[in-house]
DNA sequence: CTCCGGTCCT
DNA sequence: AGGACCGGAG
């Protein structure tokens, strides 16, 4: 169980309308950053668990050629699905892939279903995937409960994270609590910008951060 | 050489 | 709840 330190309404919002500005400012263009409702949409979400995404740009752009329809998906060889992504490793995600394919041109014709338990029944899709899939890429609001956001969280508010803290029940309040009603989409882009690009897991980014007066962690070990 | 990272299967 | 998975960055 997290207990976050210093977790009051001006805080929250301060966090809040910072990050909105400075993701607004430092947005990466990515391939994949639209808002499709599409098969590729949640594809793409598979090949970036646990990889950078500069590494799978690539990857996405062929796959993306080699399979224009979920039908071309679906219908694939596992071999041609583990040649495409073999760059980013961890292959086991190829079965994955090929079973989404399958269930997605099979049983939702083409369309992944628009819901987080509907979603998360999916191989290869769990919290991080569904949650991108709804909010980033199907305007609807849903949390990402990554680890960059388990990494920022923990250290504005001065909680140590565990493995099992993506599933924490207080995380995932705080998480919900944090991520705006409405510019949601905003928001979660700017938390995995911000992660990958100022809020590193090891060596932060202390002197171009532009929430460290409200960071426990900052204030805490530099102050 | 050590650390980092989502999901599934034991 | 704990391990397996794999390549890249520090």
């Amino acid at each position: 169980m997290i207990r976050p330190r210093g977790l009051t309404s001006e805080k929250v919002v301060i966090f809040k309308r910072k990050l909105l500005s400075w993701g607004g400012e430092n947005f990466s263009v990515l391939p994949w950053r639209n808002r499709n409702r599409s098969f590729h949409s949640l594809i793409v979400e598979l090949l970036l668990q646990r990889t950078k995404a500069e590494q799978v740009v690539p990857a996405y752009l062929q796959l993306k050629h080699r399979f224009p329809s979920s039908k071309a998906l679906a219908t694939a060889s596992l071999e041609d699905i583990e040649k495409l992504i073999y760059s980013l490793g961890l292959k086991w995600r190829a079965g994955h892939i090929l079973k989404l394919g399958q269930k997605i041109y099979y049983e939702y014709g083409g369309v992944p279903p628009l819901n987080r338990e509907e979603l998360m029944k999916l191989p290869g899709v769990g919290p991080y995937a569904a949650g991108a899939y709804l909010s980033l890429h199907s305007d609807i609001r849903a949390i990402i409960p990554d680890a960059n956001m388990v990494r920022i969280l923990g250290r504005v508010f001065g909680f140590t994270c565990y493995a099992e803290t993506r599933k924490d029940k207080a995380f995932l309040k705080l998480c919900d609590r944090i991520t705006p009603k409405r510019k949601f989409k905003e928001f979660n882009y700017a938390v995995l910008d911000f992660g990958r690009k100022v809020c590193t897991p090891t060596t932060p980014k202390h002197k171009v951060c532009p929430i460290k007066n409200i960071c426990y962690y900052f204030m805490k070990n530099y102050q």
